[in-house]
DNA sequence: GCACTTTTCACCCCTTCGGGCGACCTCTTC
DNA sequence: GAAGAGGTCGCCCGAAGGGGTGAAAAGTGC
């Protein structure tokens, strides 16, 4: 990757070292180049050296958890999820298991140094409200229950982990089946995951 | 991008000129930073003016065959579906649609060129022909079922389609659950979506 | 105030699903 | 011939899911 030195910025600062964790050529050479415009400010490096470590954990054979441990193991950074999904679960899970910050791949370059500045000085980022419900009109509570669903939870398990009634659940279920235009669970499941859940 | 005007190859041929359609600037770079490295066989151009398009047509609003009409209207490529998913099922969909090629996101640059200038070419590239049953031991009839019921399908819809009795689609649903540990058709709906069925 | 949306819940009823058990057939391998 | 794998099927039964109807409370906008 890029071992030039450090440039020393004009407040005299140095470029905080980024470093991208087990990801395809595509991803990493997008990342360069993307942060090669903002050279100034941060510096792609060898994730074992970097300050700010960006990585995925989502869709691999590993769990969040278990594979966010494994980075830990393997670099010394603050941790960042850069993902594609917009998942409020699963972004939960990681920032729970101690990554500090979340990044979607989606975001433009400047989000990203942004991100990445603000996790090296020590914040933390929380990753912004899903628009997942307002795009596909549904209500909060059925893009949750939907999530859920998306999640193998039998309708019982999701009234427990919502605090409502089994009955509740049939509800909201039978309303996002009618606005999703499904007819039973499992074309539920797949639309859902289709788009995020 | 780039407009660089084209360079002409030792063999007196021009640089195919690839397009990327409606994607996020991370993927955008990642796909210039690669082909850069191949710039006396490929070349970074406005979509528009492409001989070869590559878009991915999964996970967007609009469907499959309506997301390629839309892109064929828009450009002059040969167009290749460039996506991470390795559903053979949206794959199949998006060769019917008119697609002359499939390279997964995942892979390295060159094997990204070699499929862009064999298209150019005229030639087509299917997916490569996956073995899920054998990879996840399942029969070739579980793999089968567990395929329509990750589309969606009813038992009953599944029986018919497949000329048995529905007796013998619980046989397979109940060996399937057992053989990928899981307790009821949402999980394997999850399950099979996330490894391709 | 009215209409609409969202959340929550109960209840009725029916369908679909899924665990279990048993059986039979074909083909392959030892 | 025996054992195993795969395919097929029936039946029992309870669990889970899903369509429908109705109700109430809270908040928002006209």
């Amino acid at each position: 990757m890029n071992s030039a030195p450090d440039k020393v910025t004009p407040q005299g600062r140095r470029p905080v070292r980024v470093g991208v964790v087990d990801e395809s050529e595509l991803v990493t050479t997008g990342v360069e180049g993307m942060l090669a415009q903002h050279s100034g400010r941060v510096a792609v490096v060898e994730p074992e050296v970097a300050e700010v470590v960006l990585c995925d954990p989502v869709g691999r054979s590993l769990d969040i958890e278990a594979y966010l441990a494994d980075v830990a193991r393997r670099t010394h950074g603050r941790v960042v999820v850069y993902t594609w999904r917009l998942d409020q679960g699963s972004v939960r899970r990681a920032v729970s298991a101690g990554a500090q910050g979340f990044v979607s791949k989606a975001v433009p370059a400047d989000e990203l140094v942004r991100v990445v500045e603000l996790v090296h000085r020590g914040g933390t980022v929380e990753a912004p409200a899903p628009t997942l419900a307002a795009r596909d009109s549904l209500s909060v509570r059925e893009a949750e229950v939907l999530s859920l669903i998306c999640r193998g939870r039998s309708n019982l398990e999701i009234a427990a982990e919502l605090y409502v009634s089994v009955n509740s659940v049939k509800t909201y279920i039978r309303q996002i089946y009618h606005k999703i235009g499904v007819a039973r669970r499992s074309q539920a499941v797949a639309w859902g995951i289709e788009r995020g859940y």
